[in-house]
DNA sequence: AAGGATGTTGCCTG
DNA sequence: TCAGGCAACATCCT
């Protein structure tokens, strides 16, 4: 699940802030009773987390691969945690949950967040210029430079660009690397936008496809440090090397 | 319809 | 000793 994915989760949720948890079940190893009488502050995200904030601390919920939700219903499956209001339940099922002890703003630079407000351009290009030996595929995951940034966004990013997955951040033209920076905060609004319209997929021009919308034939490998897929056409996406 | 993946952590091994 | 590999998570898609 990449940041817009939880953006959209943060809205869909908002009903519940305020409201007092009477009940915390599921196969969490977390110490669930610590949830029960506390009131929901707020909820918040910093990329893929999802943070719901109590006065004393909070809970950070991670949906990996293959995490999911419900809200006000409930799968057959065990849920990993589930909170149950005076009205209304909140279901988070194979996701990964911890305390946070800190205060939110001590822990998180919301500056790196992707679709934050607050998200700062250029200190992603101070951190990118900080590691020219990386590869820009490896560099549109990296959460501590691009919060929220994930797989598909990744793809999509570098074909928008016309970059070549496998290209050194220090050989990528300033004004390259300035554009995927720009790319990557307006892809994760469209993914947002598409998101919520069910209608994602349809507008991938390169990641999962097999030709590109050139029609030239799109080259699948598992690039970088982190061997994710990736999708490209050589044809349009320059590789500096 | 079997197999892989929108992701990260933590254990195991050499 | 530590980096790298890989299982785990458990569902959805091709």
């Amino acid at each position: 699940m990449e940041g817009p994915s939880i953006v959209i989760l943060k809205e869909e949720i908002r009903a519940f802030k305020g409201k007092k948890i009477l009940k915390a079940i599921g196969n969490t190893k977390i110490d669930k009773e610590r949830l029960v009488g506390q009131k929901i502050i707020s909820f918040k995200s910093w990329g893929k987390h999802f943070l719901i904030e109590f006065k004393n601390f909070s809970l950070r919920i991670h949906f990996l691969m293959f995490g999911s939700y419900r809200i006000n219903s409930h799968k057959n499956s065990t849920p990993r945690l589930q909170l149950k209001f005076e009205k209304g339940e909140l279901n988070f099922y194979t996701c990964s949950i911890q305390f946070i002890e800190e205060k939110l703003d001590d822990v998180y630079d919301w500056e790196a967040d992707v679709m934050n407000d607050q998200w700062n351009e250029r200190k992603a290009l101070k951190k990118l210029k900080m590691i020219p030996n990386t590869m820009i595929c490896d560099a549109l995951l990296d959460q501590q430079i691009f919060a929220g940034s994930g797989n598909i966004i990744k793809n999509e990013v570098l074909y928008r660009v016309q970059v070549h997955p496998e290209s050194f951040i220090g050989k990528i033209p300033l004004a390259k690397l300035k554009e995927a920076i720009k790319a990557v905060r307006d892809y994760s609004f469209d993914f947002y936008t598409w998101k919520k319209k069910f209608e994602l997929r349809k507008h991938w021009l390169i990641y999962t496809k097999k030709k590109c919308p050139l029609d030239h034939k799109v080259i699948k490998k598992y690039t970088g440090e982190g061997k994710r897929r990736s999708f490209f056409c050589p044809a349009c996406q320059l590789q500096f090397i």
